[in-house]
DNA sequence: ACAATAGTGTCTGTTAGACAGTATTAT
DNA sequence: ATAATACTGTCTAACAGACACTATTGT
């Protein structure tokens, strides 16, 4: 029968089924003051009422219909922005992680820049950036510490091989200050020749002027990313 | 109150809420012959009834604890082995994946021995291993093609800056063997002082003995992967 | 000896690390 | 001029690509 598929589909609740939860989570990561940070929201709700965690929550079917829907919905609702970078990182699954029962969390790593979210978060009282190293000594709901750890790692991979780090900057910006976030991810030094180097044969970022001098030396030139940052990669790692 | 979590989960029922399907699906690769060849199983069922599809299914709460158990349980369902290489690829969700509605597949690759599994999967009818271009041109179920492809990209990515792909070999091999996959893998032929001397440095095999004699030429030296295999990664790419 | 396949020696090219040198600003 | 920061020149080291060479098997 050719329309039994459709037979099959009109007899089908999923009601009928038992399906675990599924939610998405992100950790939305910046870089100010020489530091990284994290977004954490407090939860107003239970389960783990009261405990920070990552910005996250249910698909919503009437709102979303795809799970980056939800992502963008739940960062547009914590940051006010729509961030510039998004990447899935990874999905946890299992029947501990939720009190309330079989729970999967399909997970994201984001970055944005300070300035383009700071005047959002900082009149929300349940949304804060966060420390990374303090973010890590904390006792976050569910398994969010070690999705935060493992979106750290990742960020730390991507940048011995690629400029994507930079998109946790504003839009323009200086060589110096990508440099010094670099470091602070691979918690290294790295040589600025190498580092220089490596963006100018990349043919990722265009210049955009000279940033007024702001304090001692000199003023270093600003620059833009190109769309082809996203995806550039470098064929050889810096050392770790 | 110290116990109001409690009260709240007392009162939870999953029941009450709707939630995507979730279901986990496996595109398993082995090497045979020369060729890049992909898992796959014919549904028995509505919907995409006798379409080929990769093998996966729902999660069975009753039998899985997390999402590492349901992809374990589906393969040695189709397989009768356990695979010596399993990582999670990507999860996709949205409303039209599924005729049955908002769905969530959270996908794995994993690589296997031809040699392993071949007698139990020669007879089960539903299951057969394709080759890979092959597969490429078939209309297999729900988004498979596109789990099949990123699954394949990464085996690319994997072998331009790994060994992992020994995995899909059987637990003793020879390097002109490995070498061959890597080549059909990344498309182009490697230099085999190149492929020797990553090799060497990397230190991630252990010489087995000298293979007997087959057909012509000088017999080739057997090795066995090494349990750092998994976690080594070159710094430097091979080039594409 | 010859064909075929396995495995090595060695040169070149590319690119990251090291570090000294030059440039531009404020005081 | 000095300090501070931005940026460049140039040497070295590591390692992938190229390719000729040797080694071990069967016929």
């Amino acid at each position: 029968m050719h329309n039994s598929e459709a037979a099959f589909l009109q007899k089908y609740d999923r009601r009928d089924y038992l399906s675990p939860l599924v939610t998405v989570d992100a950790a939305i990561f910046t870089f100010h003051n020489g530091q990284l940070l994290v977004l954490l929201t407090k939860r107003s709700e239970y389960p783990e009422k009261d405990k920070w965690a990552l910005p996250g929550g249910f698909v919503d079917e009437s709102k979303d219909s795809s799970l980056e829907d939800t992502v963008q919905r739940k960062l547009q609702e914590k940051t006010g922005v729509k961030a510039p970078y998004i990447e899935q990182l990874m999905s946890v699954g299992n029947q501990h992680r939720d009190a309330r029962g079989w729970s999967v969390t399909v997970a994201y790593t984001a970055l944005v820049a300070w300035q383009a979210c700071q005047s959002f978060v900082e009149n929300v009282s349940e949304v804060r950036w966060e420390v990374y190293e303090e973010a890590l000594t904390k006792d976050l709901a569910f398994d969010h510490i070690a999705i935060m750890k493992a979106a750290r790692e990742r960020l730390k991979q991507k940048a011995l091989y690629s400029m994507v780090p930079a998109y946790a900057l504003p839009e323009e910006f200086t060589l110096p200050e990508l440099q010094h976030f670099l470091e602070v991810l691979i918690d290294k030094t790295i040589q600025k020749k190498s580092f220089r180097r490596r963006l100018e044969q990349a043919d990722i970022v265009e210049e955009i002027g000279i940033k007024a001098p702001s304090g001692k030396g000199r003023p270093s030139t600003t620059y833009r990313l190109r769309e082809s940052a996203k995806e550039f990669t470098f064929i050889r790692n810096l050392e770790v």
